[in-house]
DNA sequence: GGTCGGCC
C-alpha cells in the first residue's frame, strides 16, 4: 500500500455483517462521521469484538470490490464507546452484555442516560431502579460488563505496543486477562509462546515499553535466541565461550552481564551446561534432554548380545541366495553376518554399494525364523523405496510413532512398538530429537539395524546421530566401499571418493568418462551451456530424453544458477507451449502438458510423496484439472492443489538427496559461496548413474570440496556413547 | 559473498 492511498474513517458501527472470533476478521456497515450523505460504507479488517452502536477509527485505504464495490480495508481500527443516547440503546442492546437485550438497554438508557457505565461499574445496585431488573440480573450485567471491558483494555494497551490486531488477538487468546500483566513483566514470553512471535519481535515491544538493554530478561531471552538459531544450523549445544560471544554480539551487551544471566538460566535449569570433550558446553533443556536419551537408550542397547534364534550363517545365506537369486559379494556376506550377530548395527556406505541387497538378505532370513521385522525411513520417499525395494511395509517414522502433531507422539516409553528388528533407512537424515523418540519408544528386546550414507547432506533438524554413532567407536559399523552398480573404473565413483578426501577429482577430460568438469565462468555463460546441454548436446551425443534422463541440480533456489531461474529458461527451451494449448498459471509458474514436475509433500491420498518427479500428461479446463504421470501412476490435481507441485527442470540438491538420475549436470559458480559445501557436492555427483557434469567455476568447486570440517556440527553424543 | 531442508 502506497503511503498517499492512506485514509481515515470515523464513525458509528451501523451492523457487524460478519464476525468471527478465530481471526478476529469482519466486515462492519459504518455510517461515516460526515460527509458521504450519510451513506453507510463497508469497512474490512480485524478486531477481537465489535458492538453494533460503537464508534470507530479505522485508519487503511479504500479498495475497490469487483462484487462488492467500494470498501474500506483497515490496516488498524479502534473502537469506542458510543457517546450518543441512540448509539447507547444499540450498542448495550447488541447482545454484548449478557442480562441487557434491545428492551431494557432502551429502558437502562431513558434511565441513566450517558451515566450508564458509570452506574455499572461503580453503583450497580441501582440498576434495580429500572423496572424488570432484579439482584440477580443486576449481578450478572455487571460481571458480563467488566469482563468485557478487561478485554477492552488489554487489547488498548496492546495497541499502543504497536502490536497488530492479529498478533494482539493471539497475544490476549494465549494469556486471556493476564496478558497486560505478563507483557509487563517479560515481554520476552511472548517469543516463546506465540507462534509467530521470534526473539526480535519480542525485543522490539520491549524496547517500546521501557526494558533497558541490559535487563535480566531480555539479556535471558537473547541467550536462549542465541541457542535456538544454534540449533537451526544442526548443533545440539554449543561452547560456552562462543555462547557468550555470540549472545553479547546480539544483545549488544557487555560480556560479564551475559555470563551473570546463563548462570541464571543454569540455576532455573532452563539450559544446561556439561564438560564435554574438554570444554563447557552449553545446551537448550529439550535438545540436552533429547541427546541423554539417545546416549542412554544406546548404550543399554549395546550391552546387551543379539537374542536372534541361533542358526548357522553360512547355510542362511547360502539358502537366501539360491531363494532369490541374488548373489551377494564377500563384503556383502560379511556385512549380513555382523546384522545377524549384533544387538545394533550402522550399515554405512555410498550408492551402489549394495545395502539394499544386504538388507534384503538379512530380512528374508530373519522372517524365515519368525523375527518380527519394521521398517522405516524419515522421509515419505525412503519409506515408499524401501517398502518397494523389501516389498514389505514400511513406513515414516512419524507414522511408525503415530505423531499426532504438536510434539504428541502415540508411541513412547510407556506405549511401546512391537517387534523384533527395526531397520531404519536413510539415517543420515534422522536429528536427535527423532532418534530419541524412536528409541524411546522401541521394545527393550528390540535389534536395530540403521542403514544410511553418512557423507551425504546432514539432518535438517539439530544433532548429527549417524556421524557421532559412527565416530564414536562403540556402535558397530560395517562401512561398505565396494562398487557393485557402476564399473569400477567409473570416474562418477571416483570423483565421489576424492571429494570425499577433500581433493580436486580428476578433472582432465576423456572421451570414455562419466565426470565432466566444464569451466565457465560467467553466470550466463554457465546458464547458457547448460540449456545447450540439456536441448542440442546430450541428447545428439548419447540418446537422452532432456526432460526424463537429465536432471539439472542446483545448490540454491535464488539467484541466476538457481532452480527458480533455471527452471524458467529450461521450460521455455524444452517445453515452449503455443497459442493453442491450455496453461494454468499459478503464483507465477506456467503448468502446460510435458512439462516435468516435482511433487513437495508426502499426500498418502494421492500415494505421492515429497521428493517424487513426474511429467504433466494433460491440462483441462472446465473444469481445470492437471494430470500428472509419476512412473505408471497417473494423478489429478485441482487448481487449489498446485501448491504441491513445483517445476523440476532443476530443483536443489537437498531435494534430490535420494533420489538418482541417468544424467546429472551440476551449476558451480562463486556466487553461491554460502552453500559450497563437500557433502553437497558429494551428494550432487553422487545423484548421477551414467553421466554428472559439473558446470562453472573451478574455484567454486575447489571451495566446496575442501570445505569438509568447517561445518562441522557442535553435539555431545559422539562423547555420551564414548566413554563416562 | 548470505542458504538449504524433514515429519504430522
Amino acid at each position: 500500500m502506497s503511503p498517499d492511498s492512506r485514509a481515515t474513517l470515523r464513525g458509528v458501527v451501523e451492523r457487524v455483517t460478519f464476525h468471527t472470533e478465530e481471526t478476529g476478521y469482519c466486515i462492519l456497515k459504518v455510517r461515516p462521521e460526515k460527509g458521504g450523505g450519510g451513506e453507510l460504507v463497508t469497512v474490512l479488517g480485524n478486531t477481537p469484538r465489535v458492538v453494533p452502536g460503537e464508534e470507530i477509527e479505522a485508519r487503511g485505504a479504500w479498495v475497490q470490490n469487483a462484487e462488492y464495490g467500494r470498501q474500506f480495508k483497515a490496516e488498524h481500527m479502534k473502537l469506542a464507546r458510543p457517546k450518543s443516547l441512540d448509539g447507547l440503546v444499540h450498542y448495550l442492546g447488541s447482545g454484548l452484555i449478557e442480562g441487557i437485550g434491545s428492551k431494557y438497554a432502551k429502558r437502562i438508557v431513558d434511565k441513566f442516560g450517558t451515566e450508564v457505565f458509570d452506574i455499572i461499574e461503580n453503583t450497580s445496585a441501582r440498576l434495580q431502579e429500572v423496572e424488570g431488573i432484579g439482584k440477580k440480573r443486576r449481578t450478572e450485567i455487571r460481571d458480563s460488563w467488566m469482563k468485557q471491558k478487561a478485554v477492552h483494555s488489554i487489547m488498548v494497551f496492546l495497541h499502543e505496543q504497536g502490536i497488530s490486531t492479529s498478533r494482539a488477538l493471539r497475544i490476549y487468546k494465549t494469556y486471556g486477562e493476564e496478558a497486560v500483566q505478563v507483557l509487563q513483566q517479560n515481554p520476552y514470553r511472548l517469543a516463546a509462546d506465540i507462534h509467530g512471535v521470534g526473539f526480535k519481535t519480542a525485543d522490539s515491544i520491549a524496547a517500546q515499553m521501557g526494558m533497558a538493554k541490559d535487563a535480566p530478561p531480555r539479556i535471558r531471552a537473547g541467550i536462549l535466541y542465541a541457542l535456538d538459531e544454534a540449533s537451526g544450523s544442526g548443533h545440539t549445544c554449543l561452547p560456552r565461550p562462543l555462547l557468550l560471544e555470540n549472545a553479547a554480539k546480539m544483545l549488544d551487551a557487555a560480556l560479564e552481564l551475559v555470563e551473570l544471566q546463563l548462570e541464571g538460566l543454569l540455576a532455573a535449569a532452563e539450559v544446561v551446561q556439561e564438560h564435554i570433550g574438554g570444554e563447557e558446553r552449553v545446551f537448550l533443556a529439550t535438545l540436552h534432554h533429547a541427546e541423554k536419551r539417545v546416549a542412554m537408550r544406546l548404550r543399554t542397547l549395546l550391552e546387551r548380545p543379539a537374542t536372534h534364534p541361533p542358526m548357522d550363517e553360512d547355510k542362511a545365506i547360502a539358502w537366501c541366495q539360491q531363494k532369490t537369486g541374488l548373489a551377494l559379494a564377500e563384503s556383502q556376506q560379511r556385512a549380513v553376518k555382523e546384522a545377524l550377530r549384533q544387538r545394533m548395527l550402522i550399515i554405512t556406505g555410498g550408492p551402489g554399494v549394495g545395502k539394499t541387497t544386504i538388507v534384503n538378505t538379512v530380512l528374508t532370513i530373519l522372517r524365515a525364523k519368525k523375527v518380527r521385522t519394521v521398517l522405516a525411513a524419515p522421509t515419505g520417499r525412503a519409506a515408499q523405496r524401501l517398502g518397494e525395494s523389501t516389498g514389505l511395509e514400511a513406513r515414516t517414522l512419524h507414522r511408525l510413532l503415530e505423531y499426532q502433531g504438536e510434539g504428541v507422539w502415540g508411541r513412547n516409553q510407556n506405549k511401546r512398538l512391537d517387534g523384533d528388528l527395526f531397520v531404519i533407512d536413510e539415517c543420515s537424515m534422522v536429528d536427535t530429537q527423532l532418534m530419541s523418540r524412536l528409541l524411546d519408544a522401541l521394545p527393550e528386546e528390540a535389534h536395530l539395524l540403521l542403514v544410511g550414507d553418512a557423507d551425504q547432506l546432514p539432518s535438517v533438524g539439530a544433532g548429527a546421530v549417524l556421524h557421532d554413532c559412527i565416530s564414536s567407536d562403540v556402535v558397530p559399523v560395517v562401512k561398505l566401499t565396494e562398487i557393485f552398480r557402476q564399473a569400477a573404473q567409473s570416474r562418477i565413483i571416483t570423483a565421489a571418493h576424492s571429494i570425499n578426501h577433500g581433493l580436486m577429482p580428476d578433472l582432465k577430460p576423456s572421451a570414455e568418462a562419466d565426470f565432466f568438469f566444464l569451466e565457465r565462468n560467467s553466470g550466463e555463460e554457465i546458464q547458457q551451456t547448460i540449456v545447450q546441454l540439456m536441448k542440442e548436446r546430450l541428447p545428439a551425443r548419447y540418446g537422452f530424453d532432456p526432460a526424463k534422463d537429465i536432471q539439472v541440480l542446483c545448490p540454491m533456489n535464488r539467484q541466476l544458477l538457481g532452480t527458480r531461474a533455471f527452471n524458467e529458461v529450461l521450460q521455455d527451451a524444452l517445453n515452449a507451449g503455443h497459442e493453442m494449448q491450455f496453461e494454468v498459471e499459478r503464483f507465477g509458474i506456467k503448468y502446460r502438458a510435458g512439462d516435468k514436475v516435482i511433487q513437495t509433500r508426502n499426500n498418502y491420498d494421492k500415494g505421492v510423496f515429497n521428493g517424487d518427479i513426474g511429467h504433466i500428461r494433460t491440462v483441462e479446463s472446465e473444469p481445470v484439472k492437471i494430470t500428472v504421470a509419476f512412473d505408471d501412476l497417473l494423478v489429478e490435481y485441482e487448481p487449489g492443489e498446485l501448491d504441491e507441485l513445483q517445476l523440476a527442470y532443476a530443483i536443489t540438491i537437498h531435494k534430490s538427496q535420494g533420489s538418482e538420475f541417468p544424467c546429472v549436470i551440476i551449476p558451480l559458480a562463486m556466487a553461491q559461496f554460502i552453500m559450497l559445501e563437500r557433502s553437497l557436492i558429494y551428494t550432487a555427483v553422487t545423484r548421477g548413474r551414467r553421466l554428472v557434469i559439473v558446470v562453472g567455476e573451478q574455484k567454486a568447486l575447489g571451495t566446496a570440496v575442501r570445505n569438509g570440517e568447517g561445518r562441522r556440527r557442535y553435539t555431545g553424543l559422539r562423547e555420551r556413547l564414548g566413554k563416562g
